[in-house]
DNA sequence: TCTGTCCCTTTGTCCGACAAAGTTAAGTCG
DNA sequence: CGACTTAACTTTGTCGGACAAAGGGACAGA
């Protein structure tokens, strides 16, 4: 027979945690804004009242989640989280439960309509400024595969920004992740591949710029079941994404 | 004058962070299996021939990542990243960037219209049957608005369950887990809105059953407008989302 | 203005230590 | 022989102190 529960439940968390939690409810609050010093470690210590190794282990934390980083100077400061960081994680996550190029390519598809659709709605001309530069330079690299296929995964992210909807942006960051760097494989194995993405991207600012929805998702599906189609000249779209793309992510994250 | 880069730059990474690294990369790669020990701290002291503060600090980096977990005996193995974990990083991200209810509702629209149609296209007779018990379960507490929204979010999930694509459950979660603590003030607000939510989840169901797209489109629709309504009954869209929801993401986060 | 120097602070790392909680093994009792 | 208790050992979380390397600031000199 259950007693009444007299005690609402201990807090229990190490130090550590609690640490990290406290700085967080700050940040989150806004009572300390992006940019703010958080102070030094030893600040911390005598705020907090615990060792310095205990501060440390919270601050990284933190600094995993991408809520404060290191200035060049190595002092600690608040920060916005970086979308790309964020995303990185959740392609890696992807990987080891080991998601198939199906999954993938069905998710971009959707995500990357809307964004082209929020686009073709709200594209500023910065936007459009910034995707025609773009388009500049996959020009002038369409003969190098490596490259043009890092000009294609900017494109994206360019016209999700267009969209000037961070949620939708935030989303297929991490499909975008695994999903592109396969469009150097295939660019690489399809002579025709590179002509014809940029082709494609230029139909897209196109209908992003004459605000031609039909236009924007036609070329949109088209783009992307090209990639479907080359990348079915080197494998099963029931593969599950390979290891081997992690060392690509990681080398993203980097940067 | 900028010099000729003559060279590159020194990988000079801290301890720590090259201990995480190395145990990422054995884990990502696959070498280390989800659920296989990862060793004491002491263990890798000496494989790692640092100083257990380091490597200490190294395990909070990958904790916090969502690679290793220290079970009920604190042993540390490696293990799937969840994914309602790191969206919740997603979703604190969203809210320091300050996004707005419209655009979470724009890309709430878009992922649970794409959830549904893969609900209706490939859920199995456990999905429904989950799906089916939610509905049980909030129709019995329909009169209590916490645990309705609850029972709602959890809809959610399920049905991008069903989708069977790990992609999309993976990108809807962070708009998710912002958009649906709304529903709460809404169903307490709004006298209808608690039998609409149970109605809409029950058609939505029964589009799944008889593999209904149009149906399941159209009562997604519907389900999400109704929010809207409910929602410009308390706020703007353009409000953006409240420091406030983040305690309960947080709590939400600690199940 | 640029450079080199001295001093102070801060970080990254190391060492050693200890209490609390968990694990293992041994010992005891029924 | 099996279940329970106890004792010994291990591991984690935390602490204190220590030190080298690197950065920042102030200052003098070219």
């Amino acid at each position: 027979m259950p007693v009444a529960p007299l005690f609402r439940p201990i807090d229990v968390a190490p130090a550590y945690q609690k640490v990290a939690d406290a700085i967080e409810r700050e940040i989150v609050n806004g009572r300390i804004k992006p940019g703010d010093p958080i102070g030094t470690e030893h600040d911390l210590v005598r705020q907090f009242g615990v060792n310095r190794s205990t501060i440390r282990e919270g601050i990284r934390v933190l600094e995993e989640g991408g809520l404060i980083r290191r200035d060049s100077s190595r002092r600690l400061h608040a920060c916005l989280p970086r979308y790309s960081k964020l995303a990185s994680r959740l392609s890696r996550a992807l990987v080891l439960h080991e998601v198939t190029f199906r999954e993938l390519y069905e998710a971009s598809m959707t995500l990357e309509i809307a964004s082209i659709e929020g686009a073709v709605e709200r594209a500023s001309e910065e936007n459009l400024a910034e995707l025609a530069d773009n388009l500049a330079r996959s020009e002038a690299v369409v003969g190098n595969p490596a490259m043009l296929a890092e000009c294609d995964a900017e494109f994206h992210v360019l016209v999700a920004k267009a969209s000037q909807n961070r949620v939708l942006q935030l989303a297929r960051e991490p499909a975008a992740q695994l999903f592109y760097p396969t469009t150097e494989m295939i660019v690489t194995g399809v002579a025709e591949g590179g002509p014809r993405l940029v082709a494609a991207h230029r139909h897209l600012i196109d209908a992003i710029r004459r605000r031609d929805r039909e236009a924007g998702v036609l070329w949109t599906r088209r783009h992307l079941q090209d990639w479907r189609r080359g990348f079915e000249k080197i494998a099963s779209l029931d593969r599950s994404v390979e290891h081997m793309y992690m060392e690509h992510a990681q080398a993203v994250r980097r940067r």
